[in-house]
DNA sequence: CACGCCACCTGTGAGC
DNA sequence: TGCTCACAGGTGGCGT
Protein backbone atom coordinates (compact mmCIF):
# COMPACT_ATOMS: atom_id res chain seq x y z
CA UNK A 1 0.00 0.00 0.00
CA UNK A 2 3.01 2.45 0.27
CA UNK A 3 2.42 5.23 -2.07
CA UNK A 4 -1.44 4.34 -2.25
CA UNK A 5 -4.13 6.74 -0.47
CA UNK A 6 -7.29 5.51 1.84
CA UNK A 7 -10.36 6.40 -0.01
CA UNK A 8 -12.62 4.34 2.83
CA UNK A 9 -12.43 3.22 6.21
CA UNK A 10 -15.00 0.75 6.70
CA UNK A 11 -15.84 -2.33 9.14
CA UNK A 12 -17.65 -5.66 9.00
CA UNK A 13 -17.73 -7.17 12.21
CA UNK A 14 -14.99 -6.74 13.88
CA UNK A 15 -12.80 -6.64 11.43
CA UNK A 16 -11.90 -3.55 10.26
CA UNK A 17 -11.91 -2.69 6.19
CA UNK A 18 -8.90 0.44 5.47
CA UNK A 19 -10.22 0.61 1.60
CA UNK A 20 -6.99 2.01 -0.67
CA UNK A 21 -7.02 3.61 -3.97
CA UNK A 22 -5.67 0.33 -6.10
CA UNK A 23 -7.86 -1.42 -5.38
CA UNK A 24 -7.00 -3.15 -2.13
CA UNK A 25 -8.28 -4.05 1.34
CA UNK A 26 -6.17 -3.54 4.22
CA UNK A 27 -7.89 -6.19 6.76
CA UNK A 28 -7.60 -5.42 10.68
CA UNK A 29 -8.68 -7.43 13.90
CA UNK A 30 -8.26 -6.27 17.42
CA UNK A 31 -8.48 -9.70 19.14
CA UNK A 32 -9.04 -9.41 22.44
CA UNK A 33 -6.49 -6.51 23.34
CA UNK A 34 -5.53 -4.69 20.23
CA UNK A 35 -5.90 -1.38 19.40
CA UNK A 36 -5.16 1.61 16.96
CA UNK A 37 -3.17 4.42 17.81
CA UNK A 38 -3.52 7.57 15.53
CA UNK A 39 0.12 9.99 16.38
CA UNK A 40 1.39 7.77 18.84
CA UNK A 41 3.85 9.81 20.36
CA UNK A 42 7.45 8.89 20.86
CA UNK A 43 8.96 5.96 19.50
CA UNK A 44 7.16 2.41 19.08
CA UNK A 45 6.23 1.12 22.63
CA UNK A 46 6.53 -2.97 23.44
CA UNK A 47 3.99 -4.43 21.29
CA UNK A 48 4.06 -2.21 18.77
CA UNK A 49 3.89 -4.44 15.34
CA UNK A 50 2.92 -2.31 12.46
CA UNK A 51 3.08 1.54 12.27
CA UNK A 52 2.18 2.80 8.92
CA UNK A 53 3.35 6.97 8.20
CA UNK A 54 1.11 8.61 6.37
CA UNK A 55 2.16 11.91 4.46
CA UNK A 56 2.37 15.24 6.46
CA UNK A 57 4.15 13.02 9.23
CA UNK A 58 1.37 11.64 10.98
CA UNK A 59 1.17 7.93 12.16
CA UNK A 60 -1.03 5.04 12.51
CA UNK A 61 -0.02 2.23 15.13
CA UNK A 62 -1.12 -1.02 15.42
CA UNK A 63 -0.40 -2.07 18.57
CA UNK A 64 -1.98 -5.70 20.62
CA UNK A 65 -0.28 -7.07 24.07
CA UNK A 66 -1.85 -10.56 24.01
CA UNK A 67 -1.60 -11.09 19.84
CA UNK A 68 -4.44 -12.62 19.31
CA UNK A 69 -5.29 -9.65 16.77
CA UNK A 70 -4.09 -9.52 13.07
CA UNK A 71 -3.38 -7.44 10.14
CA UNK A 72 -3.90 -8.71 6.72
CA UNK A 73 -3.86 -6.95 3.47
CA UNK A 74 -6.47 -8.51 0.02
CA UNK A 75 -5.85 -7.15 -3.25
CA UNK A 76 -7.73 -6.13 -5.79
CA UNK A 77 -10.71 -7.79 -6.08
CA UNK A 78 -9.88 -10.73 -3.48
CA UNK A 79 -11.97 -8.97 -0.44
CA UNK A 80 -15.53 -9.95 -1.06
CA UNK A 81 -13.64 -13.89 -1.37
CA UNK A 82 -12.09 -13.53 1.81
CA UNK A 83 -12.53 -16.18 4.40
CA UNK A 84 -12.55 -13.83 7.59
CA UNK A 85 -15.57 -11.43 5.78
CA UNK A 86 -17.42 -14.54 3.40
CA UNK A 87 -19.30 -16.21 6.15
CA UNK A 88 -19.83 -13.68 8.19
CA UNK A 89 -23.74 -12.71 9.55
CA UNK A 90 -25.68 -9.53 9.37
CA UNK A 91 -24.39 -6.26 10.21
CA UNK A 92 -26.45 -5.60 13.45
CA UNK A 93 -27.08 -2.30 13.29
CA UNK A 94 -28.24 -2.28 9.26
CA UNK A 95 -31.76 -3.01 7.89
CA UNK A 96 -30.47 -6.52 7.58
CA UNK A 97 -30.78 -7.41 10.78
CA UNK A 98 -34.57 -7.93 11.86
CA UNK A 99 -36.35 -10.56 14.04
CA UNK A 100 -37.58 -12.89 10.85
CA UNK A 101 -34.07 -13.05 9.96
CA UNK A 102 -32.26 -13.56 13.32
CA UNK A 103 -35.42 -16.16 14.17
CA UNK A 104 -34.31 -18.36 10.61
CA UNK A 105 -30.79 -18.09 11.17
CA UNK A 106 -31.61 -19.76 14.58
CA UNK A 107 -33.05 -22.52 13.30
CA UNK A 108 -31.16 -25.69 13.59
CA UNK A 109 -28.86 -24.08 16.48
CA UNK A 110 -30.09 -26.03 19.40
CA UNK A 111 -26.99 -24.80 21.59
CA UNK A 112 -27.60 -22.22 24.52
CA UNK A 113 -28.59 -18.49 23.00
CA UNK A 114 -25.42 -17.16 24.60
CA UNK A 115 -23.05 -19.64 22.62
CA UNK A 116 -24.71 -19.22 19.34
CA UNK A 117 -25.09 -15.29 19.15
CA UNK A 118 -20.93 -15.48 19.84
CA UNK A 119 -20.92 -17.34 16.61
CA UNK A 120 -20.13 -14.64 13.47
CA UNK A 121 -21.74 -16.47 11.07
CA UNK A 122 -25.21 -16.35 13.37
CA UNK A 123 -24.30 -12.20 13.15
CA UNK A 124 -21.90 -10.12 12.76
CA UNK A 125 -19.93 -8.24 15.53
CA UNK A 126 -21.03 -9.57 19.16
CA UNK A 127 -18.79 -10.60 21.84
CA UNK A 128 -18.89 -12.03 25.10
CA UNK A 129 -20.04 -8.52 26.89
CA UNK A 130 -22.50 -7.06 24.82
CA UNK A 131 -23.77 -10.97 24.55
CA UNK A 132 -24.35 -10.86 28.12
CA UNK A 133 -25.91 -7.13 28.19
CA UNK A 134 -28.17 -7.73 25.15
CA UNK A 135 -29.45 -11.06 26.84
CA UNK A 136 -30.38 -9.04 30.19
CA UNK A 137 -31.83 -6.66 28.88
CA UNK A 138 -33.86 -8.77 26.49
CA UNK A 139 -35.26 -10.71 29.16
CA UNK A 140 -33.93 -13.62 27.90
CA UNK A 141 -31.61 -16.05 29.96
CA UNK A 142 -28.27 -17.02 28.35
CA UNK A 143 -29.13 -21.03 28.62
CA UNK A 144 -32.28 -20.87 26.40
CA UNK A 145 -32.07 -23.12 23.25
CA UNK A 146 -31.53 -20.94 20.71
CA UNK A 147 -33.78 -22.13 18.11
CA UNK A 148 -36.55 -22.63 20.66
CA UNK A 149 -36.89 -18.75 21.14
CA UNK A 150 -40.67 -17.39 20.49
CA UNK A 151 -40.71 -15.08 17.69
CA UNK A 152 -41.51 -12.34 20.22
CA UNK A 153 -39.09 -13.22 22.43
CA UNK A 154 -36.26 -12.61 18.91
CA UNK A 155 -37.52 -9.50 18.37
CA UNK A 156 -37.00 -8.42 22.32
CA UNK A 157 -33.52 -9.74 21.49
CA UNK A 158 -33.10 -7.77 18.25
CA UNK A 159 -33.87 -4.59 19.66
CA UNK A 160 -31.77 -5.08 22.87
CA UNK A 161 -28.66 -5.62 20.81
CA UNK A 162 -29.48 -2.70 18.76
CA UNK A 163 -29.47 -0.76 21.86
CA UNK A 164 -26.65 -2.28 23.69
CA UNK A 165 -24.32 -2.03 20.76
CA UNK A 166 -25.71 1.94 19.68
CA UNK A 167 -25.24 2.43 23.11
CA UNK A 168 -21.70 1.23 23.83
CA UNK A 169 -20.37 3.03 20.67
CA UNK A 170 -21.60 6.14 21.76
CA UNK A 171 -19.53 5.62 24.95
CA UNK A 172 -16.45 4.65 23.25
CA UNK A 173 -16.60 1.40 23.81
CA UNK A 174 -15.64 -1.22 27.05
CA UNK A 175 -12.51 -0.75 28.69
CA UNK A 176 -12.09 -3.13 30.96
CA UNK A 177 -7.76 -3.12 30.62
CA UNK A 178 -6.66 -2.50 27.06
CA UNK A 179 -9.27 -1.04 25.25
CA UNK A 180 -8.39 2.48 23.49
CA UNK A 181 -10.10 4.68 20.64
CA UNK A 182 -8.13 5.17 18.35
CA UNK A 183 -7.02 8.78 20.02
CA UNK A 184 -6.34 7.52 22.78
CA UNK A 185 -9.68 7.82 24.87
CA UNK A 186 -10.85 5.15 26.83
CA UNK A 187 -13.88 3.76 26.25
CA UNK A 188 -16.45 4.18 29.44
CA UNK A 189 -19.37 1.96 28.37
CA UNK A 190 -18.47 -0.58 31.24
CA UNK A 191 -19.75 1.79 33.92
CA UNK A 192 -23.21 1.27 32.32
CA UNK A 193 -23.27 -2.13 32.56
CA UNK A 194 -26.13 -4.63 34.06
CA UNK A 195 -24.25 -7.59 34.53
CA UNK A 196 -21.17 -8.24 32.79
CA UNK A 197 -18.42 -8.48 35.63
CA UNK A 198 -21.08 -7.93 37.83
CA UNK A 199 -21.56 -11.39 40.21
CA UNK A 200 -22.90 -11.20 43.23
CA UNK A 201 -24.17 -7.63 42.59
CA UNK A 202 -28.03 -6.97 43.03
CA UNK A 203 -29.70 -6.95 39.92
CA UNK A 204 -29.99 -3.10 38.72
CA UNK A 205 -33.80 -4.29 37.44
CA UNK A 206 -34.38 -5.20 40.96
CA UNK A 207 -32.57 -2.42 42.56
CA UNK A 208 -35.60 -0.19 45.14
CA UNK A 209 -37.88 -2.87 44.39
CA UNK A 210 -37.58 -4.79 47.71
CA UNK A 211 -37.29 -8.14 45.80
CA UNK A 212 -33.17 -8.15 44.85
CA UNK A 213 -32.97 -11.90 46.39
CA UNK A 214 -31.15 -12.43 43.19
CA UNK A 215 -27.59 -11.10 42.65
CA UNK A 216 -25.84 -10.91 39.70
CA UNK A 217 -24.58 -14.89 38.92
CA UNK A 218 -21.72 -16.17 36.63
CA UNK A 219 -21.50 -19.44 34.71
CA UNK A 220 -19.09 -20.84 31.99
CA UNK A 221 -20.59 -21.74 28.67
CA UNK A 222 -18.59 -22.83 26.09
CA UNK A 223 -15.31 -22.22 28.08
CA UNK A 224 -16.41 -18.27 28.26
CA UNK A 225 -18.23 -16.67 31.40
CA UNK A 226 -21.83 -15.59 31.31
CA UNK A 227 -22.99 -13.13 33.09
CA UNK A 228 -26.88 -13.14 33.85
CA UNK A 229 -29.99 -12.35 36.29
CA UNK A 230 -32.08 -16.02 37.37
CA UNK A 231 -34.58 -13.68 38.34
CA UNK A 232 -35.42 -11.12 35.02
CA UNK A 233 -34.12 -13.79 32.51
CA UNK A 234 -35.52 -17.18 31.46
C1' DC B 1 -23.31 -29.64 10.21
C1' DA B 2 -23.43 -28.41 15.17
C1' DC B 3 -21.11 -28.26 19.30
C1' DG B 4 -17.60 -28.23 23.21
C1' DC B 5 -12.91 -28.09 24.32
C1' DC B 6 -8.45 -26.50 23.77
C1' DA B 7 -4.63 -23.83 22.17
C1' DC B 8 -2.84 -19.59 20.81
C1' DC B 9 0.05 -15.36 23.90
C1' DT B 10 0.81 -11.99 27.35
C1' DG B 11 -0.38 -9.36 31.38
C1' DT B 12 -2.43 -8.90 35.79
C1' DG B 13 -4.33 -9.67 40.21
C1' DA B 14 -5.27 -12.94 43.93
C1' DG B 15 -3.50 -16.02 47.15
C1' DC B 16 0.19 -17.97 49.54
C1' DT C 1 8.83 -9.35 48.12
C1' DG C 2 8.19 -12.84 44.97
C1' DC C 3 6.23 -17.03 43.29
C1' DT C 4 2.35 -19.70 41.09
C1' DC C 5 -2.07 -19.95 39.35
C1' DA C 6 -6.38 -18.61 37.26
C1' DC C 7 -8.35 -15.79 34.17
C1' DA C 8 -9.17 -12.15 30.46
C1' DG C 9 -12.53 -8.78 25.25
C1' DG C 10 -11.65 -13.79 20.10
C1' DT C 11 -11.19 -17.36 16.92
C1' DG C 12 -9.98 -21.62 14.54
C1' DG C 13 -8.85 -26.56 14.59
C1' DC C 14 -10.00 -30.82 16.23
C1' DG C 15 -12.70 -34.65 18.05
C1' DT C 16 -17.30 -36.14 19.05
Amino acid sequence: VAGHRVVALERRGKVLLWRFDNGGTVLIHLGMSGRIAIDAKGPPERHDHLRFAIDGGGTVTFHDARRFGFVDYAPLDTLSMDPLLSRLGPEPLSDDFTAAILKNRLIGRRGPIKTVLLDQTVVAGLGNIYVCEALFRAGISPLCVAESLSPHRVTRLVTAIQSVLTEAVAAGGSTLKDHRQPNGALGYFQMQFSVYDREGAACPRQKGEGKSRHGIKRIVQAGRSTYYCPGCQN
